[in-house]
DNA sequence: CAGGATCCGGAGGACATCACTCCACTTGAC
DNA sequence: GTCAAGTGGAGTGATGTCCTCCGGATCCTG
């Protein structure tokens, strides 16, 4: 996938038990880093992989080096999407679906999503990454307000911030549909410029869930215990 | 405010320069709960109150009773404040009052917004007290729904999640207006039954101001500095 | 299969954070 | 003036995280 992260290149082959470990680390990392964000641990991940952290530092330098080797090409093929949504014939379901695409990878993942609220970690190269996607994703927002279905008092900053907003809920599902496509219904059904009657809803969550999604959406912060606690 | 936490009682008046001091306290927290949330030290609360951090353990056994004295009235408050809203002629009118009311508190606290996201400080109390404000919080939502205005698909978790969305932007202003009215404004558009126009929108903010909210709505984590680096 | 380069695990070093305490000293109240 | 009440801030101990060290296992070559 990515040659240059975290290895000199082709000037020697790995080992071939160091080449599986690699994968098992790459496939650990995704797991890992899509369900509790970019805050997991290295030590964590190399758990997961059922490695050694060892092994994990000698075949990526640092973890900046790890995301990045995850994540660089995951956001490059958002900016592809976001290009070809452009395509899409009709400039509100292209608009749409982008959307759709964005909050569908940010919930399944929160890697991507720490990713997308400006996590540390190669840092550099990840904003960079980001506004790869920024010329399409205006582009989508401009042709969909020129053809009157977007309502023309937003801008690309506003979807962005709409967009997060709701991802922040996460991979919570109500009923069998993600949560956030109930939550996307209303957004759009508050962005669309003509609206004669409300758009259908997926299936609506249980306070509960919304609750357990909330408090998720922060990290988890486990504050210390008390030491001389009675 | 809230005599039981972390003194005795009314047993022994406190010396004069320690009763000032325990406003000083009091002052400060608010202060930087406010700004920082519930993750800021004692320490800093010490350090904004011109204090020692001794002097805030003996006016307050720990971190919990703090944060109990600064918000359990607070979020009394907000459970009152749905009642009147209750009262309001306009079911609509009382809706939309409430949600602004608990936007503007949450914007401009992060601490009360961390008590809704579930912060371990006190939490058992805050539990209960965040549930003193669902029966009025479900009786606005219904009864706006059944004069028609608040579409019937949506229920108090649908609400709850869209407002702790909104207010996850935090404090950010678009001009002169905080950010928040105008996310509560797309929203309503999509929440409302029948909508012939579109509700105009409050100032909008450049892009700059939207990725800093980003940013700013997770934990400032603030990783390690690599010991070793180069 | 021998020998050496490569790779491994996991203990632990270095550092940071945070809730909370200890105690020599100061201050207010009578 | 006396002394209980109060104070500051260095210090403690628990926890967490990134990353390294090194004795030993593993793979590849001849």
């Amino acid at each position: 996938m990515n040659e240059e992260a975290g290895d000199v290149g082709e000037e020697r082959p790995l080992r071939a038990d160091a080449a599986r470990n690699r994968e098992k680390i790459l496939a650990a990392a995704s797991r890992v880093f899509a369900e509790r964000g970019l805050d997991a641990t290295l030590d964590d991940i190399a758990e997961a992989a059922d490695v050694g952290v060892a092994t994990v530092y000698r075949r990526f330098p640092d973890k900046d080096a790890l995301v990045l080797a995850l994540f660089e090409d995951a956001i490059d093929e958002l900016a592809a999407l976001a290009a070809r949504a452009e395509a899409s014939e009709n400039s509100w379901e292209g608009f749409v679906s982008f959307l759709e695409v964005m909050l569908e990878r940010q919930c399944d993942n929160r890697g991507l999503r720490d990713v997308f609220t400006g996590s540390p970690y190669a840092q550099e190269r990840m904003e960079a990454a980001k506004e790869r996607i920024g010329p399409a994703f205006s582009a989508l927002i401009a042709r969909a307000q020129a053809d009157g279905y977007l309502r023309s008092d937003v801008n690309v900053a506003d979807i962005l911030a709409i967009e997060m907003m709701i991802s922040s809920l996460g991979g919570a599902k109500g009923g069998d549909a993600a949560l956030w496509r109930r939550y996307l219904a209303i957004a759009l059904d508050g962005l669309v410029v003509r609206r004669e009657t409300t758009r259908d809803l997926p299936p609506s969550p249980p306070l509960e869930v919304i609750i357990a999604a909330l408090h998720a959406s922060k990290g988890v912060h486990r504050p210390h215990a008390k030491s001389h606690a009675g």
